[in-house]
DNA sequence: TCTGGGGTCCTAGGACCC
DNA sequence: TCTGGGGTCCTAGGACCC
């Protein structure tokens, strides 16, 4: 049986979503904030086109986004998540093998089939996500995941590839190494980068050449995976089944400086809720909790503080009002008077099935009653939207919430949301 | 005025044990 | 000045991803 990987991505993904519900935005240059209007996202071909760049800080592109009308749109996860589902739903029609890879990419292992036309099918993939979703999206062909990512990669950038492109004969992947940078191989970031180019391995077909002992030692047992892979030697299988959470991390930027202790203690609630949900999600729980807050490192000319607490629970726990408790003892003990705090977040970690609970006999909690209150609140979340219910100590002011000064409806979803906006 | 959020894996080195 | 050998576990830090 041969191997053989189909990836796909959707093109500019947050800028095309957009474009959806909004077809005047076609061929506009179209950017996408951060969380908090921070910084920038996502650009469509025409605002990458402009110069602007990937994380560049909001402030600092916004000369050219007026002076060129490029549109300018808040995150919009609650979007971006539905029509992320539906993106893999569709995927998932072509094969049982299936990896979510992340919100806008996926794998699908077609070693399997036989007397099939891969650029015809590949076209099929694309030609079905766009008719279904209106979502553009480029297709890689070829025998291991690095080189599908990689032909994917040729795919968008080709005329002739058409958005589709199969690698599969060595003569055909030698050629297409070559025309590839070392840096722009999965895997190979910014450091491993500058490392290889100092030894003179430039291209994606240099590193595939290299010996074994010379990857292990300086990119790791990961780097030689990456090599191996180069070579149409696969390493890495579909991950069908997404792996439990090792940690589980909320964290945000306020909208607007947070100085008081209550404010503190409002958000890290809420971000405490948030990890919670993730972690019965999951059906896992916990055994220890971080909480940290921090000022605004760019600002060098005010006083800084890092600053962050790790607590031991006695017995594992998934239960919300549990581990907002500890998360106020956290806070407590982190905070310091006459800071300007930006951020603060939340991590759980040491996380394990929620079965298999080790009692403590010094336990004086209600197990059985604290499981059947998250239970009721998962629910009513679930059917009436998440913060239905909430924890007293979150606040309801919420002063310290992120700015977005360009939302938009969740078109897809919620209905009370495109009310508040209109 | 204004700079995101959430993850993974690997390695080296220290603490500790027999 | 000499100061074993082998093992495990934990943590911090570095690298990467989208």
């Amino acid at each position: 049986m041969t191997n053989l990987f189909l990836h796909a991505d959707i093109n500019n993904c947050f800028a095309s979503i957009f474009r959806i519900f909004n077809p005047e935005l076609n061929g506009v240059p179209i950017v996408v904030l951060s969380n908090n209007d921070g910084s920038i996202i996502a650009r469509s071909q025409e605002a990458k086109d402009l110069g602007i760049k990937m994380g560049q800080p909001y402030f600092e592109a916004r000369p050219i986004i007026e002076k060129n009308q490029v549109r300018v749109f808040s995150s919009n996860y609650p979007l971006f998540h539905d029509l992320s589902t539906r993106f893999h739903d569709t995927l998932g029609m072509f094969s049982p093998h299936q990896e979510i890879y992340s919100i806008d990419e996926g794998f699908l292992d077609i070693g399997g089939f036989y007397n099939v036309d891969l650029k015809q099918y590949g076209q099929k993939v694309k030609e079905t996500v766009y008719k279904w979703l209106g979502l553009p999206i480029c297709v890689g062909i070829a025998p291991t995941k690095t080189l599908a990512k990689l032909a994917n990669r040729i795919a968008k950038k080709s005329k002739k590839a058409q958005g589709v492109l199969v690698l599969k004969e060595p003569a055909h992947i030698e050629a297409a190494l070559k025309t590839i940078s070392v840096g722009d191989v999965w895997g190979i970031g910014r450091k491993y980068a500058e490392k290889l180019q100092a030894f003179g391995v430039t291209t994606a077909w240099e590193l595939s050449q290299v010996n074994d002992a010379f990857a292990k030692k300086h990119l790791t047992v990961v780097g030689l995976r990456i090599v191996k892979e180069l070579r149409g030697v696969p390493c890495a299988d579909l991950e069908i089944e997404p792996p439990a959470k090792k940690g589980i991390c909320t964290s945000r930027s306020f909208g607007q400086p947070v100085t008081s202790l209550e404010e503190l203690r409002e958000a890290v609630t809420a971000y405490t809720t948030r990890c919670a949900s993730k972690l019965r999600k999951q059906k896992s729980n916990c055994l220890q909790i971080t909480v940290f807050i921090h000022t605004n490192r760019h600002k060098e000319n005010e006083e800084q503080l890092y600053n962050c607490k790790t607590i031991q629970l006695p017995v594992p726990t998934n239960s919300t009002l549990e581990l907002v408790h500890y998360a106020m003892i956290g806070v407590a003990a982190i905070y310091r008077p006459g800071y300007k705090f930006k951020k603060a977040g939340v991590i759980i970690d040491d996380i394990r099935p929620a079965q298999a609970v080790q009692g403590n006999i010094f336990d004086r909690i209600d197990r059985g009653k604290h499981l059947e209150l998250m239970n009721t609140i998962d629910l009513l979340s679930k059917k009436m939207g998440s913060g239905i219910v909430k924890v007293a100590s979150e606040g309801i002011n919420h002063n310290w919430k992120m700015k977005q000064d360009y939302g938009t409806p969740c078109y897809t979803t919620r209905m009370e949301d495109i009310l508040i906006v209109r």
